[in-house]
DNA sequence: CGAATTCCGTGACATATCTCAACGCCAGGG
DNA sequence: CCCTGGCGTTGAGATATGTCACGGAATTCG
């Protein structure tokens, strides 16, 4: 059901002159590196919400750079429980853990329609070979990423149902706020509140009673698939999160 | 407290007879690159139990290869509560993403006596721009241990406190295995009960109540800080962990 | 337009896990 | 030698979270 829907074709911009690396997230580049990123880059894909990316056990995945749109990296245990390790948004890496192990250990599915920019496989070893500033920034990006599992796995292990609620939301809004997409205090927030349950280890409803909890408490408000956050240091606060500016990263 | 007891010196082997090496759970490496990685290592360092490794917050901290002992990463909420994120036997890399990124967001202790072989920060970069091959396999590495966490974060997030005593114990003895520590279906154990705990995500008296439950069914038993697995295949079954061979990996 | 499906909300009840507290064992140190 | 601190064990009671069940709103689809 899910390759059905690919798309390819519609080209995507130019390395050169890509839209998403003037956000304050990224670091600057070089022409010569963004030329040989372009060169690297085969396809631009675009897949519909709720496609597998890289599906749980797939063989020589591909690598990408998650375009446009939001996605998340899971793992499901043979009886059907489910666990979200983390969520992608744009410029992030799209299943580099894939590329370089053998086969993939979990699966990625789109969250929102995506567009990926497409590496093929043997390519990876190419940069490695040719361009060491850009594998060293690949593997800066895989670090990053593992510091991610890193965080939601404190907060599942440590933190009650409310605090995880609230390190959730205050971490996506900064991871979006960086990407320029958080618009008067709001920005689209596409998860389910199943997806929620499955990325924080609680139940779905008992992740319906504590959600609707901080909202009625007047920590954010939902409307129209958007969330506000209505007062962000006390959220931090609430889930034990200092503020600690990060630095741009590497786009690839 | 912790750099006081660091003792250099005691050079180690040199990288070409490593004893390590030898064990299944290592890759073959030419001796072209095991030269370069001598030429890379610039200490062998010992620390005593308990000594912190990497310290939280650490700048410019050194990459490390576990040569000997076990450790572990672990994340500290501001408030004490702490998760251990994942379980450093020898061979494995110590501080990828500590010496990657620009200051390290975890802590590393050392759970028993350890031995290090140190390479510092500055020829990480070296490596990239020199050996890609060993590059791409410092990726690898970090992909690998990103792996671990993700399989961590699954189960604190999906299973209940016997299934994840149940997942701990199998997948140490497995890699406790690979590295030829089994003898005789037993291997050392040196995880204290509130180490247990707060690599499950529970609490201490759980922990203990659920341990001594498992041990009592006859799924393992401890003596003398030996843990023995007396069904390997039932405590597997237990924790919804099929068998799956694991390739060899690379050792820097 | 109605039927089916998905998602969200909420009450009642069950239970896994936590907290508090006390106790025993053992190794180390004065 | 006793004292002390670290570690593991166990019981009683509290509570956070899970499960089951139902109903309503929105969306899709025939």
């Amino acid at each position: 059901m899910t390759y059905l829907n690919a798309r390819a074709g519609r080209p995507g911009p130019p390395c050169l002159a890509c839209p998403l690396r003037l956000k304050p997230a990224f670091e600057d580049k070089s022409d010569d590196e963004l030329s040989f990123i372009q060169a690297l880059k085969t396809d631009h894909r675009s897949l519909a919400a709720g496609s597998d990316i890289i599906h749980p056990g797939q063989e020589n995945a591909e690598l990408y750079t998650l375009y446009a749109g939001w996605a998340f990296r899971y793992k499901s245990l043979p009886d059907g429980r489910r666990q979200i390790l983390n969520v992608l948004l744009p410029g992030d890496l799209v299943g580099l853990q894939a590329s370089l192990l053998a086969a993939a250990e979990h699966g990625i599915e789109a969250l929102t329609d995506v567009e990926l920019c497409v590496f093929p496989r043997k390519r990876v070893w190419d940069l490695f070979a040719r361009m060491p500033k850009l594998a060293y920034e690949l593997a800066w990006l895989g670090s990053r990423e593992e510091a991610m599992v890193d965080d939601n796995l404190t907060s599942v292990g440590q933190r009650n149902a409310g605090e995880r609620i609230a390190a959730l939301v205050i971490s996506l809004y900064r991871r979006a706020d960086a990407l320029g997409l958080v618009s008067e205090g709001s920005f689209a927030f596409p998860l389910s509140q199943q997806q929620i349950a499955d990325a924080l280890g609680l139940s779905l409803v008992h992740t319906s009673k504590t959600w609707s909890k901080l909202r009625k408490a007047g920590f954010f408000a939902m409307a129209g698939g958007r969330l506000t956050l209505l007062n962000p240091r006390l959220t931090a606060r609430m889930a034990a999160i200092y503020d600690s500016a990060k630095a741009p990263r590497p786009l690839i």
